[in-house]
DNA sequence: CCGACATTGTACCGATCGGTACAATGAGTC
DNA sequence: GACTCATTGTACCGATCGGTACAATGTCGG
Protein backbone atom coordinates (compact mmCIF):
# COMPACT_ATOMS: atom_id res chain seq x y z
CA UNK A 1 0.00 0.00 0.00
CA UNK A 2 1.45 3.44 -1.19
CA UNK A 3 1.87 5.29 2.38
CA UNK A 4 2.53 8.63 2.10
CA UNK A 5 4.18 10.51 4.88
CA UNK A 6 1.53 12.05 6.96
CA UNK A 7 3.15 15.36 7.60
CA UNK A 8 4.25 16.10 4.19
CA UNK A 9 2.41 19.31 4.14
CA UNK A 10 4.48 19.98 6.98
CA UNK A 11 8.10 18.84 5.91
CA UNK A 12 7.28 20.73 2.59
CA UNK A 13 6.62 23.81 4.68
CA UNK A 14 9.83 23.55 7.25
CA UNK A 15 11.74 22.89 3.63
CA UNK A 16 10.32 25.71 1.69
CA UNK A 17 11.30 28.02 4.83
CA UNK A 18 14.81 27.45 4.39
CA UNK A 19 14.82 27.93 0.69
CA UNK A 20 13.10 31.29 1.47
CA UNK A 21 15.44 32.12 3.38
CA UNK A 22 18.90 31.53 1.85
CA UNK A 23 17.76 31.08 -1.63
CA UNK A 24 18.28 27.67 -3.89
CA UNK A 25 22.25 27.93 -3.44
CA UNK A 26 22.21 28.51 -0.12
CA UNK A 27 19.92 26.24 1.42
CA UNK A 28 22.81 23.80 2.04
CA UNK A 29 21.25 19.98 2.90
CA UNK A 30 23.41 20.41 6.16
CA UNK A 31 20.77 23.70 6.89
CA UNK A 32 17.49 21.43 5.91
CA UNK A 33 18.70 18.76 7.99
CA UNK A 34 18.77 20.78 10.94
CA UNK A 35 15.19 22.71 10.27
CA UNK A 36 13.27 19.49 9.69
CA UNK A 37 15.53 17.34 12.19
CA UNK A 38 15.83 14.54 9.48
CA UNK A 39 19.45 13.38 8.12
CA UNK A 40 20.51 12.45 5.07
CA UNK A 41 19.26 9.42 4.73
CA UNK A 42 15.45 10.47 5.43
CA UNK A 43 16.06 13.54 2.92
CA UNK A 44 17.31 11.28 0.18
CA UNK A 45 14.55 8.36 0.97
CA UNK A 46 11.80 11.49 0.51
CA UNK A 47 13.48 13.06 -2.49
CA UNK A 48 15.73 10.55 -4.43
CA UNK A 49 16.16 13.35 -6.79
CA UNK A 50 17.81 15.35 -4.33
CA UNK A 51 17.84 19.15 -3.76
CA UNK A 52 16.56 19.98 -6.70
CA UNK A 53 13.90 17.33 -6.41
CA UNK A 54 13.17 19.04 -2.94
CA UNK A 55 13.31 22.54 -4.42
CA UNK A 56 10.64 21.60 -6.81
CA UNK A 57 8.63 19.99 -4.80
CA UNK A 58 8.23 22.85 -2.60
CA UNK A 59 7.61 25.22 -5.52
CA UNK A 60 4.27 22.75 -7.03
CA UNK A 61 3.43 22.92 -3.18
CA UNK A 62 3.32 26.91 -3.00
CA UNK A 63 1.80 26.38 -6.25
CA UNK A 64 -1.07 24.52 -5.26
CA UNK A 65 -1.45 26.87 -2.08
CA UNK A 66 -2.03 29.94 -4.28
CA UNK A 67 -3.69 27.55 -6.79
CA UNK A 68 -6.48 26.73 -3.95
CA UNK A 69 -6.54 29.72 -2.03
CA UNK A 70 -5.46 32.47 -4.51
CA UNK A 71 -6.32 31.47 -8.05
CA UNK A 72 -10.14 29.44 -7.47
CA UNK A 73 -11.50 32.17 -5.45
CA UNK A 74 -10.69 34.69 -8.53
CA UNK A 75 -11.76 32.43 -11.11
CA UNK A 76 -15.14 31.15 -9.51
CA UNK A 77 -16.10 33.93 -7.35
CA UNK A 78 -19.98 34.46 -8.34
CA UNK A 79 -19.19 38.09 -7.45
CA UNK A 80 -15.64 39.16 -9.24
CA UNK A 81 -14.58 41.77 -6.70
CA UNK A 82 -15.11 39.25 -3.76
CA UNK A 83 -12.74 36.76 -5.66
CA UNK A 84 -10.62 39.79 -5.36
CA UNK A 85 -10.54 40.80 -2.23
CA UNK A 86 -10.13 37.22 -0.91
CA UNK A 87 -6.85 37.29 -3.30
CA UNK A 88 -5.85 40.02 -1.19
CA UNK A 89 -6.70 38.34 2.28
CA UNK A 90 -4.82 34.98 1.04
CA UNK A 91 -1.86 37.21 -0.08
CA UNK A 92 -1.51 39.00 3.20
CA UNK A 93 -1.87 36.13 5.50
CA UNK A 94 0.81 33.53 2.99
CA UNK A 95 3.04 36.27 2.98
CA UNK A 96 2.36 36.88 7.02
CA UNK A 97 1.99 40.81 6.40
CA UNK A 98 5.41 41.24 4.32
CA UNK A 99 7.47 38.90 7.03
CA UNK A 100 7.57 35.99 4.83
CA UNK A 101 9.26 36.69 1.08
CA UNK A 102 8.35 34.92 -2.35
CA UNK A 103 10.46 32.42 -2.76
CA UNK A 104 8.99 31.43 -6.16
CA UNK A 105 10.12 35.64 -6.97
CA UNK A 106 13.14 34.68 -5.85
CA UNK A 107 14.18 31.82 -7.76
CA UNK A 108 13.17 33.63 -10.20
CA UNK A 109 16.02 36.22 -9.99
CA UNK A 110 19.05 34.29 -10.22
CA UNK A 111 20.32 31.61 -12.23
CA UNK A 112 18.37 28.65 -10.51
CA UNK A 113 15.31 30.38 -12.64
CA UNK A 114 17.24 28.34 -15.73
CA UNK A 115 15.94 24.87 -13.21
CA UNK A 116 12.73 25.80 -12.58
CA UNK A 117 12.12 28.30 -15.12
CA UNK A 118 8.65 25.99 -16.30
CA UNK A 119 6.99 25.80 -12.52
CA UNK A 120 8.20 29.80 -12.42
CA UNK A 121 6.30 30.92 -15.45
CA UNK A 122 3.14 29.05 -14.54
CA UNK A 123 2.99 30.60 -10.97
CA UNK A 124 3.16 34.21 -12.14
CA UNK A 125 1.66 33.61 -15.70
CA UNK A 126 -1.80 32.04 -14.29
CA UNK A 127 -2.09 34.56 -10.97
CA UNK A 128 -2.18 37.58 -13.84
CA UNK A 129 -4.06 35.82 -16.26
CA UNK A 130 -6.79 34.87 -13.34
CA UNK A 131 -6.48 38.22 -12.14
CA UNK A 132 -7.22 39.99 -15.39
CA UNK A 133 -10.17 37.57 -16.09
CA UNK A 134 -12.05 38.71 -12.94
CA UNK A 135 -11.41 42.06 -13.45
CA UNK A 136 -12.78 41.65 -17.05
CA UNK A 137 -15.67 40.20 -14.98
CA UNK A 138 -16.06 43.47 -12.98
CA UNK A 139 -16.04 45.41 -15.72
CA UNK A 140 -12.56 46.67 -17.01
CA UNK A 141 -12.16 46.54 -20.79
CA UNK A 142 -9.31 43.33 -21.24
CA UNK A 143 -6.25 45.64 -22.43
CA UNK A 144 -7.02 47.47 -19.23
CA UNK A 145 -7.77 44.15 -16.79
CA UNK A 146 -4.53 42.74 -18.07
CA UNK A 147 -3.01 46.02 -17.37
CA UNK A 148 -4.22 46.15 -14.00
CA UNK A 149 -3.57 42.08 -13.29
CA UNK A 150 0.29 42.48 -14.18
CA UNK A 151 0.52 46.02 -12.06
CA UNK A 152 -0.76 43.95 -8.90
CA UNK A 153 1.38 41.29 -8.73
CA UNK A 154 4.37 43.09 -9.79
CA UNK A 155 3.44 45.65 -6.82
CA UNK A 156 2.90 43.04 -4.46
CA UNK A 157 6.66 41.13 -5.58
CA UNK A 158 8.24 44.93 -5.42
CA UNK A 159 6.33 45.37 -1.84
CA UNK A 160 7.88 42.50 -0.61
CA UNK A 161 11.19 43.19 -1.57
CA UNK A 162 10.85 46.61 -0.59
CA UNK A 163 9.61 45.69 3.12
CA UNK A 164 12.35 43.02 3.47
CA UNK A 165 14.85 45.96 2.07
CA UNK A 166 13.51 49.07 4.71
CA UNK A 167 12.91 46.48 7.53
CA UNK A 168 9.49 47.71 7.40
CA UNK A 169 6.64 45.71 7.19
CA UNK A 170 3.88 48.64 6.82
CA UNK A 171 5.36 49.09 3.37
CA UNK A 172 3.69 45.72 2.24
CA UNK A 173 0.34 46.73 4.00
CA UNK A 174 0.25 50.32 2.31
CA UNK A 175 0.92 48.21 -1.14
CA UNK A 176 -1.69 46.03 -0.67
CA UNK A 177 -4.09 48.90 0.41
CA UNK A 178 -3.21 50.76 -2.73
CA UNK A 179 -4.12 47.63 -4.67
CA UNK A 180 -7.30 47.15 -2.72
CA UNK A 181 -8.71 50.35 -4.25
CA UNK A 182 -7.11 50.35 -7.71
CA UNK A 183 -8.73 46.83 -8.39
CA UNK A 184 -12.28 48.41 -6.90
CA UNK A 185 -12.60 47.67 -3.17
CA UNK A 186 -14.09 49.58 -0.93
CA UNK A 187 -11.14 50.92 1.71
CA UNK A 188 -10.69 48.41 4.65
CA UNK A 189 -12.08 48.76 8.39
CA UNK B 1 51.78 57.92 -5.08
CA UNK B 2 48.30 55.94 -4.44
CA UNK B 3 47.32 54.60 -8.11
CA UNK B 4 44.10 53.45 -8.19
CA UNK B 5 43.51 50.50 -10.94
CA UNK B 6 42.55 52.13 -14.34
CA UNK B 7 39.71 50.33 -14.73
CA UNK B 8 38.55 49.63 -11.29
CA UNK B 9 34.46 50.79 -12.35
CA UNK B 10 34.67 47.91 -15.09
CA UNK B 11 35.96 45.09 -12.80
CA UNK B 12 33.28 46.23 -10.38
CA UNK B 13 30.84 45.88 -13.00
CA UNK B 14 32.00 42.40 -14.01
CA UNK B 15 32.13 41.71 -10.41
CA UNK B 16 28.43 43.13 -10.14
CA UNK B 17 27.09 40.63 -13.30
CA UNK B 18 28.27 37.44 -11.34
CA UNK B 19 26.66 38.53 -8.30
CA UNK B 20 23.59 39.56 -10.00
CA UNK B 21 23.56 36.47 -11.82
CA UNK B 22 23.81 34.31 -8.91
CA UNK B 23 23.00 35.70 -6.00
CA UNK B 24 25.52 36.67 -3.01
CA UNK B 25 25.64 32.35 -2.03
CA UNK B 26 25.75 31.09 -5.72
CA UNK B 27 28.63 33.62 -6.84
CA UNK B 28 31.94 31.28 -6.18
CA UNK B 29 35.23 32.34 -6.43
CA UNK B 30 35.92 30.78 -9.15
CA UNK B 31 32.79 32.11 -11.04
CA UNK B 32 34.23 35.58 -10.31
CA UNK B 33 37.70 34.49 -11.46
CA UNK B 34 36.23 33.10 -14.77
CA UNK B 35 34.66 36.63 -14.90
CA UNK B 36 36.93 39.12 -14.46
CA UNK B 37 40.07 37.08 -15.88
CA UNK B 38 41.48 37.47 -12.06
CA UNK B 39 43.18 34.78 -9.96
CA UNK B 40 42.44 34.28 -6.42
CA UNK B 41 45.69 36.45 -5.83
CA UNK B 42 44.65 39.47 -8.34
CA UNK B 43 41.19 39.30 -6.31
CA UNK B 44 42.58 39.08 -3.10
CA UNK B 45 44.99 41.66 -3.88
CA UNK B 46 42.14 44.42 -4.95
CA UNK B 47 39.67 43.03 -1.99
CA UNK B 48 41.44 42.16 1.19
CA UNK B 49 38.55 41.29 3.22
CA UNK B 50 37.30 38.67 0.38
CA UNK B 51 33.84 38.01 -1.19
CA UNK B 52 32.21 39.87 1.29
CA UNK B 53 34.16 42.68 0.96
CA UNK B 54 33.70 42.39 -3.15
CA UNK B 55 29.83 42.45 -2.52
CA UNK B 56 29.92 45.39 -0.81
CA UNK B 57 31.84 47.50 -3.36
CA UNK B 58 29.77 46.47 -5.73
CA UNK B 59 26.74 47.70 -4.39
CA UNK B 60 28.85 50.92 -3.28
CA UNK B 61 29.09 51.36 -6.93
CA UNK B 62 25.66 50.84 -7.87
CA UNK B 63 24.73 53.07 -5.25
CA UNK B 64 26.88 55.78 -6.22
CA UNK B 65 25.51 55.10 -10.42
CA UNK B 66 22.07 55.58 -8.61
CA UNK B 67 23.87 58.44 -6.79
CA UNK B 68 24.66 60.15 -9.51
CA UNK B 69 22.32 59.13 -12.19
CA UNK B 70 19.14 58.68 -10.53
CA UNK B 71 19.07 60.57 -7.33
CA UNK B 72 20.83 63.84 -7.75
CA UNK B 73 18.36 64.73 -10.63
CA UNK B 74 15.40 63.95 -8.83
CA UNK B 75 16.77 66.11 -6.05
CA UNK B 76 18.47 69.11 -8.24
CA UNK B 77 16.38 69.29 -11.54
CA UNK B 78 14.96 72.58 -11.33
CA UNK B 79 11.34 71.22 -12.87
CA UNK B 80 10.39 68.26 -10.69
CA UNK B 81 8.68 66.71 -13.44
CA UNK B 82 12.12 67.07 -15.61
CA UNK B 83 13.91 64.85 -12.70
CA UNK B 84 11.40 62.27 -12.42
CA UNK B 85 11.62 61.83 -16.20
CA UNK B 86 15.55 61.42 -15.87
CA UNK B 87 14.98 58.96 -13.10
CA UNK B 88 12.71 56.77 -15.44
CA UNK B 89 15.33 56.99 -18.49
CA UNK B 90 18.35 56.36 -16.29
CA UNK B 91 16.12 53.07 -14.59
CA UNK B 92 15.40 52.27 -18.13
CA UNK B 93 18.64 52.13 -19.11
CA UNK B 94 20.45 50.67 -15.87
CA UNK B 95 18.21 47.29 -15.60
CA UNK B 96 18.61 47.41 -19.87
CA UNK B 97 14.74 47.30 -20.14
CA UNK B 98 14.43 43.88 -17.63
CA UNK B 99 16.82 42.26 -18.95
CA UNK B 100 19.06 43.23 -15.83
CA UNK B 101 17.94 42.02 -12.11
CA UNK B 102 18.81 44.38 -9.28
CA UNK B 103 21.28 42.88 -7.10
CA UNK B 104 20.59 44.82 -4.46
CA UNK B 105 16.90 43.71 -4.01
CA UNK B 106 17.78 40.20 -4.67
CA UNK B 107 19.72 40.69 -1.97
CA UNK B 108 17.49 41.69 0.18
CA UNK B 109 15.62 38.93 0.03
CA UNK B 110 18.01 36.29 1.31
CA UNK B 111 20.06 35.91 4.20
CA UNK B 112 22.85 37.50 2.88
CA UNK B 113 20.79 40.95 3.75
CA UNK B 114 21.79 40.36 7.31
CA UNK B 115 25.57 41.48 6.16
CA UNK B 116 24.46 44.69 3.84
CA UNK B 117 21.19 45.34 5.76
CA UNK B 118 22.81 49.24 6.24
CA UNK B 119 23.78 49.24 2.50
CA UNK B 120 20.57 48.35 1.57
CA UNK B 121 18.39 50.32 3.35
CA UNK B 122 20.33 53.39 2.51
CA UNK B 123 19.51 52.97 -1.32
CA UNK B 124 15.79 52.02 -1.27
CA UNK B 125 15.26 54.34 1.59
CA UNK B 126 16.81 57.23 -0.26
CA UNK B 127 15.64 55.92 -3.76
CA UNK B 128 11.95 56.55 -2.08
CA UNK B 129 12.86 59.90 -0.03
CA UNK B 130 14.06 61.79 -3.47
CA UNK B 131 11.62 60.99 -5.70
CA UNK B 132 9.00 61.79 -2.68
CA UNK B 133 10.32 65.26 -2.47
CA UNK B 134 10.42 65.67 -6.05
CA UNK B 135 6.57 64.61 -6.69
CA UNK B 136 6.06 67.13 -3.53
CA UNK B 137 7.39 69.58 -5.62
CA UNK B 138 5.88 69.17 -8.38
CA UNK B 139 2.29 69.86 -6.36
CA UNK B 140 1.36 66.64 -4.64
CA UNK B 141 0.28 66.77 -1.26
CA UNK B 142 3.51 65.00 1.28
CA UNK B 143 1.26 61.96 2.30
CA UNK B 144 0.40 61.24 -1.33
CA UNK B 145 4.21 61.70 -2.84
CA UNK B 146 5.02 59.43 -0.29
CA UNK B 147 2.82 57.09 -1.20
CA UNK B 148 3.23 57.47 -4.89
CA UNK B 149 7.27 56.95 -4.55
CA UNK B 150 6.88 53.66 -2.37
CA UNK B 151 4.73 52.68 -4.98
CA UNK B 152 6.58 53.48 -8.21
CA UNK B 153 10.12 51.87 -6.22
CA UNK B 154 8.13 48.62 -5.55
CA UNK B 155 6.76 48.45 -8.91
CA UNK B 156 10.24 48.79 -10.33
CA UNK B 157 11.37 46.13 -8.78
CA UNK B 158 8.13 44.02 -9.37
CA UNK B 159 8.38 44.65 -12.49
CA UNK B 160 11.84 43.29 -12.49
CA UNK B 161 10.77 40.27 -11.15
CA UNK B 162 8.18 39.48 -12.80
CA UNK B 163 9.56 40.41 -16.36
CA UNK B 164 11.90 37.45 -15.53
CA UNK B 165 9.24 35.47 -14.32
CA UNK B 166 8.10 35.52 -17.32
CA UNK B 167 10.71 35.99 -19.34
CA UNK B 168 8.94 38.88 -21.25
CA UNK B 169 10.71 41.90 -20.97
CA UNK B 170 7.64 44.15 -22.26
CA UNK B 171 6.10 43.23 -18.95
CA UNK B 172 9.06 46.02 -17.48
CA UNK B 173 8.06 48.26 -20.00
CA UNK B 174 4.64 48.61 -19.75
CA UNK B 175 5.27 49.11 -15.96
CA UNK B 176 7.55 51.71 -16.46
CA UNK B 177 5.24 53.20 -18.99
CA UNK B 178 2.24 53.27 -15.96
CA UNK B 179 4.67 54.69 -13.97
CA UNK B 180 5.57 57.59 -16.00
CA UNK B 181 1.27 58.38 -16.35
CA UNK B 182 0.93 57.62 -12.81
CA UNK B 183 3.50 60.01 -11.79
CA UNK B 184 2.32 63.12 -13.94
CA UNK B 185 4.60 62.83 -17.39
CA UNK B 186 2.80 63.37 -20.45
CA UNK B 187 2.86 59.85 -22.33
CA UNK B 188 6.44 58.68 -24.18
CA UNK B 189 5.94 59.09 -28.26
C1' DC C 1 7.01 -14.35 15.48
C1' DC C 2 7.95 -13.46 10.64
C1' DG C 3 8.84 -11.35 6.42
C1' DA C 4 8.31 -6.96 3.80
C1' DC C 5 9.19 -2.59 3.44
C1' DA C 6 9.51 2.17 5.11
C1' DT C 7 12.65 4.98 7.60
C1' DT C 8 16.86 6.31 9.68
C1' DG C 9 21.97 7.21 11.20
C1' DT C 10 26.51 6.96 9.88
C1' DA C 11 30.39 6.74 7.31
C1' DC C 12 32.18 7.98 3.33
C1' DC C 13 33.00 10.01 -1.62
C1' DG C 14 35.13 13.47 -4.85
C1' DA C 15 34.42 18.24 -5.77
C1' DT C 16 34.28 22.69 -4.53
C1' DC C 17 33.91 26.22 -1.11
C1' DG C 18 36.33 30.74 0.83
C1' DG C 19 40.67 31.87 2.23
C1' DT C 20 46.01 31.96 2.97
C1' DA C 21 51.01 31.83 1.89
C1' DC C 22 54.43 33.02 -0.88
C1' DA C 23 57.53 33.19 -4.46
C1' DA C 24 57.80 35.10 -9.05
C1' DT C 25 57.04 38.77 -12.08
C1' DG C 26 55.98 43.54 -13.75
C1' DA C 27 56.59 48.35 -13.83
C1' DG C 28 58.15 52.44 -12.24
C1' DT C 29 61.71 55.63 -9.66
C1' DC C 30 66.10 56.94 -8.39
C1' DG D 1 71.20 48.45 -12.50
C1' DA D 2 68.97 48.53 -7.81
C1' DC D 3 65.25 49.38 -4.93
C1' DT D 4 60.25 49.57 -4.22
C1' DC D 5 55.93 48.15 -4.47
C1' DA D 6 51.95 46.60 -7.12
C1' DT D 7 50.30 42.55 -9.28
C1' DT D 8 49.96 37.77 -10.31
C1' DG D 9 50.00 32.35 -10.48
C1' DT D 10 50.23 28.41 -7.91
C1' DA D 11 50.00 25.38 -4.36
C1' DC D 12 47.79 24.51 -0.46
C1' DC D 13 44.50 24.68 3.81
C1' DG D 14 40.41 22.92 6.50
C1' DA D 15 35.53 23.07 5.95
C1' DT D 16 31.65 22.18 3.65
C1' DC D 17 29.24 21.10 -0.53
C1' DG D 18 25.69 17.60 -2.77
C1' DG D 19 25.35 12.92 -3.10
C1' DT D 20 25.90 7.62 -2.27
C1' DA D 21 26.10 3.16 0.19
C1' DC D 22 24.43 0.43 3.44
C1' DA D 23 23.55 -1.67 7.64
C1' DA D 24 20.57 -0.95 11.42
C1' DT D 25 16.25 0.05 12.94
C1' DG D 26 11.10 0.80 13.10
C1' DT D 27 6.48 -0.67 11.71
C1' DC D 28 3.40 -2.99 9.67
C1' DG D 29 0.20 -7.05 7.98
C1' DG D 30 0.09 -11.85 8.07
Amino acid sequence: MRRIAPDRDQLLGIVAEVFREHGYEGASLTLIGEATGLGKGSLYHFFPGGKEEMARAVIAHIDGWFEDNVFVPLRDAVEPLAGIGQMLEATDSYFRSGRRVCLIGAFALDESRALFAGQIGSYFGRWVVHLARALERSGHPPGEASELAEEAVAAIQGALTLARAANDLDVFSRALRRQRMRLGLPAKI
